[in-house]
DNA sequence: CTTAAAATCTGGACACTGTCTAGTTTATAA
DNA sequence: TTATAAACTAGACAGTGTCCAGATTTTAAG
């Protein structure tokens, strides 16, 4: 089977898993075209017969980052449809996982590497699917009370805005090691949870 | 004035400042220490007798950017020493503001552009100063029964990760346009502080 | 004031990058 | 079977960060 033919076969989907691979092991600055040509296994300019440049291998990378954090939340927060409450935190919890366990594939999902991220529309797609279900959880939190009235998009926002901050600029190593040392990752994603809840504590 | 000696005299921060005019007209993407020097008026390599690496000059454009952001935050609060939530509304909003008006000095502030922050002395003390100042505004609304009591550290954190998560997604193209034609940025700014604040709405 | 040392700057080089173009091989379909 | 399209190679180019050897200027020591 790994007979080096001429044509690939699934280059394209080879091409984006060694750049996932090599995104983990060397970081967004080790990521180039033709190191992962090569990891493929192909000369330098056959990415080019599926990706019109660099941005476009990145727009697919962000995209399989996308669909993994769907099918992880979707996962987390399905057992508890009659517990909204409970929908939140694990919702909450995914997501900062999500991104401790998958960094560099959270840091071009996110920090502006793909510069226009309009021009690829399964990029979009993927995108806004992950925050309607986010707007549905604050919908069902809304209606059981435990967040409070408002246009559920504004909520949704900012709740992804609250826990997207803090993970951010923790992986960014914007945030001291005092404070690092001081207070455990749950426990700052617990607190800011509370501080957008309304009543008891969350667990 | 301008004659055009060997030596430039002022060339460090020359090269700062033709950083920053770069990144503001071209991007992160456009930042190169090439182009760099070629406006400074010096030859490519000049720029390594004052800087190390790109990383090394990134940190002095980063650490100009917190100046300018503690500057602009402590003009904005100073005033209202004695109203803490007012305090807290007016940081908000200069932060929210500045990230507006310096996009991409904002990026390769935040975004992990720089990647060994702990390297450069005068970027991790001015950025300790600007967390101690909200820490302070923290603690004051604090006492002032206007934020919950709790380490004031992490509700620092907290309050921060929610505006600079908020800006962020908004700055990197993470906000449909679905939401962002509907709310401008102040009412979302707004939304997420009274979230925050015990009590009435902010106004 | 002289001169040795240090700081600053130039120009050339190197490896690596993204991207383009021309041509080669294979798959597809008429 | 054959023509057309898709996939891939190899070579080229300009731009990049960084290093090096040397030239120029400033600084400081004698």
């Amino acid at each position: 089977m790994p007979s080096p033919k001429y044509h690939h076969g699934d280059l394209k989907n080879a091409l984006i898993e060694a750049g996932i691979k090599i995104l983990s092991k060397e970081g967004v600055g080790g990521l180039s075209l033709r190191k992962v040509a090569k990891r493929a296994g192909v000369s330098h300019s056959a990415p080019y017969a599926h990706f019109t440049d660099k941005q476009s291998l990145i727009a697919a990378i962000s995209t399989e980052g996308f669909k993994q954090l769907y099918a992880e939340l979707d996962a987390a927060v399905s057992p508890y449809a009659s517990d909204p409450k409970q929908q939140l935190l694990e919702g909450a919890w995914v997501y900062v996982q999500f991104a401790l366990n998958n960094r560099d594939t959270f840091h071009i999902m996110f920090s502006g590497i793909l510069e226009k991220e309009k021009d690829y529309p399964a990029f979009v797609e993927i995108s806004r699917k992950n925050f309607e279900r986010v707007v549905d959880i604050v919908r069902a939190c809304q209606d059981a009370g435990v967040l409070r009235p408002a246009p559920p998009e504004i909520m949704a926002l900012t709740v992804w805005g609250q826990l997207h901050g803090i993970i951010s600029l923790i992986l960014e190593g914007n945030v001291s090691h005092v404070i690092l040392d001081r207070f455990s990752i749950r426990e700052m994603m617990l607190f800011a949870m509370n501080q957008m809840v309304l009543g008891k504590p969350l667990s």
